[in-house]
DNA sequence: ACAAAAGTGTTGCCCTTACACCCATGC
DNA sequence: GCATGGGTGTAAGGGCAACACTTTTGT
């Protein structure tokens, strides 16, 4: 967020009838690797809170929508394209930007696994790097708040909706995807009600493979991709 | 929305290095009277669309926190205070606003029949009305856009909570909330069911009076305070 | 052969749905 | 007394939660 401009403290032109905020996007960024959850931050390199983690996002620019600005930054800073993204929330509370009044438009994101890996810093952002989302740093601004939010968001997305895989890579057994329902809903589920549901659901299918490890092999699915603009039709408007 | 200020065509202060949108707040306020569920509109003094219908709203001040701005710019264009709000999406697609970049932050409110007579348009607002959500002229902006965005979250809302008498006066009958159901979900509900499940949610109560009408006198509930608290709880940030 | 994860069905319960008749009042 | 909306119970079906053992592999 919020990381390039730092001539922004008040307004820029003082003494206006009709002041006007900042404008900024800032993404909540998920995954799921190694068996935990973990969120997307970068390292600021400018002031306010230098040296701190805060989420990926910045300044919206004239002319663009606001989703847009939201995956450009990802792309900005991070080097991610194509991501899964939603409008989570606008937080415009007064003294949540040091520098002035600032509101943000967060986004709620999503990405596979088999992503993870092709994260690159920015150029003019810090450090980026995946973090546990139950052992955060301490976060820029108001972002632990954004993410606590986020969580939420998640959470009653992973109760009606099966979109749980998208944090997962392509291919990826039964037993990871309940992991990873575990892991973010914090409760122990069944596994043959787990399979029960989720196969009811019609929203993945085997890919004939196996996934060969310590034990018996497992069955590999994947999703199918209708399941995704079903979601994504069910949250556009009427 | 966007009622005072014509003078921001554009950006006040050209040629800045970062140019900041305007933004604005618009309330989507329900109510229902008269069987027919219905949206506050105030008909627009000044350009852009002078002498249209369009949403409460206006822009936001400094130092002020969004609800906050929301509220306030109900009590101004309609006398309402107290109303229930909450935030539900905020647009900002280039080209919505023809003076120039502006983001609208809207909210969703509801406000009981009982006070639906004291709304008395504002000094600079035209004249507020209320209008029969399925039967809208033609609005400004994309108002029409925002208002079928907050009617789905309004169908949401009354398919899992239980929060469809904020719309109604604060004594009623169960068959007056039947109704709200079934015109805000446009669909025909059983009797018996529907009355099984609104008292099995624990939300409502008798109050021991009777509404004496047409035929058969009957029962007039009134919501537990708890009810309200509650929703409002599991909105809130963890 | 053994340890460890994968995989698989049945039962009971509850909640949801479908459905029809009597009641109390105003006119 | 009749027209009109108010009010009530039950039975069947579907979905969800609880529960334990066999299978397949790697070592």
């Amino acid at each position: 967020m919020e990381t390039q401009p730092s001539h922004i403290s008040g307004s820029p032109c003082p003494e206006e009838k009709y002041p006007k905020p900042s404008v900024t996007v800032d993404v909540v960024l998920f995954t799921f690797t190694e068996g935990t959850l973990r969120v997307l931050l970068i390292r600021r390199k400018g002031e306010p809170f230098k040296g701190r983690w805060a989420l990926p996002g910045g300044f919206v620019q004239k002319d663009e929508r606001l989703e847009d600005a939201a995956a450009r930054e990802l792309f900005e800073e991070a080097g991610l394209k194509g991501i899964y993204l939603e409008q989570l929330y606008t937080f415009g509370d007064p003294g949540r930007d040091p520098r002035g009044w600032t509101i943000s438009v967060a986004y709620f994101a999503i990405v596979s696994e088999d992503l993870t890996g092709e994260v690159r810093a920015g150029d003019d952002a810090g450090d980026a790097a995946w973090f546990d989302v139950y052992q955060l740093p301490p976060l820029a601004f108001d972002h632990e708040r954004i993410v606590r939010y986020a969580l939420q968001r998640l959470r009653y997305k992973l109760e009606y909706t099966g979109l749980g895989f998208l944090l997962l890579p392509e291919a990826f057994t039964l037993s990871q995807l309940q992991n990873v329902y575990e892991v973010v809903l914090q409760e122990k589920l069944d596994k043959r009600n787990f399979r029960k549901k989720i196969l009811g659901m019609d929203i993945i299918e085997e890919t004939g493979k196996l996934r060969h490890g310590d034990h018996r092999p497992a069955k590999l699915y994947r999703f199918k991709a209708a399941a995704i603009e079903l979601e994504k039709a069910r949250r556009r408007f009427p």
